[in-house]
DNA sequence: AAATGGTCAAACCATATGGATAGACCGGAT
DNA sequence: ATCCGGTCTATCCATATGGTTTGACCATTT
């Protein structure tokens, strides 16, 4: 069989365990994910993981590759605006509107550690981010102020706030 | 028995536990961590970690913590500097010298998103951040460069590029 | 209609895992 | 010398876990 719309026959598990494998990423942590939380976040049998990806860690992995991409494409939708304070705001707001895509990047950093597969497409991101950002130094900063706003968002700036710190910034350096 | 310098009589196991938990964190990570692993690690005996923490989970996130303190420590020994550039190389080069603490805070923030102890850690942590550092986006800077060296040295940025980049910036803004 | 290849789930299995139990050991107090 | 509280280990146990096996099901092909 031709693997075509994929949807058409069968093959339906794939994607439901792809999407249940990410549900349960952001809900209990790849720590805490078990075969059987995965299968049956999908409304599957958890034999369908190792039919379809060989087994839970090769679709975990799966799960943050796209997760990776994801986040990725969300994020480029955002770039464009050339007010400098409204741009960073609408990267902020994605914190919060797209919180879940942010602890999955935290999950797939974490993971980079250990498999070269996630560790390289977090890389390729880096890359991308790096120049629809227009340098290192905002992609660190849009990178940091994801960290502040996920642990502790009641201290974490705004983008006015952010603004003004950088030309601060700039007098000192 | 009084607590005292805990070394003097028994308990030694505790400290060891302590060591042991937090190289399982960085050599191996949370996720695939076992309590066996631990007590190898630490050359006990595992009922020790139900002996000493209760449960792995509680030894492993006090592990968790204490590497966040340690470092809050380290870095704070590297911000006194008066050279804008020579001060951020400095921090730069504990991605390096410290990697391992930097790897141990990537596995915080994760925790962070399930236990309310490890995220007040965090938060903690940040707030002094914000003081050494003195604000938000050099905090946010700091935790991102750290991300791209950890993830990708090859193209991450040394101090002298954030400097430049931070002054391009500024005229931009 | 029979055969085929791919998708899927129920049941099964070996083992890894976290935790509990029971008793050894040890130093200090009586 | 005996007792005692605290520390530590060997062993045990219930169960959680990842993965495999077996056969059903179904659309397509011959």
């Amino acid at each position: 069989m031709v693997k075509s719309s994929a949807m058409l026959h069968g093959m339906g598990n794939r994607e439901d365990l792809l999407a249940g494998a990410k549900r349960c990423l952001i809900e209990r942590g790849w720590a805490r994910t078990t075969v059987r939380d995965i299968a049956s976040a999908a409304g599957v049998s958890h034999a369908a993981i190792g039919y379809h990806f060989g087994s839970k860690d090769a679709l975990l992995t799966q799960a943050l590759v796209e997760a990776v991409d994801e986040l990725g494409d969300e994020l480029a939708r955002r770039t464009p605006s050339d007010e400098p304070e409204q741009r960073w705001q609408a990267l902020i707001d994605s914190f919060t509107t797209h919180r879940a895509l942010w602890v999955a990047q935290l999950e797939a950093a974490v993971q980079a550690e250990r498999s070269p597969e996630v560790r390289e497409h977090l890389a390729r991101g880096q890359r991308e981010g790096r120049e629809g950002l227009g340098g290192s130094v905002p992609l660190a900063l849009l990178t940091g102020l994801m960290m502040q706003w996920l642990l502790d968002p009641e201290h974490a700036p705004a983008g006015a706030d952010v603004i003004a710190e950088l030309r601060s910034l700039a007098t000192q350096v």
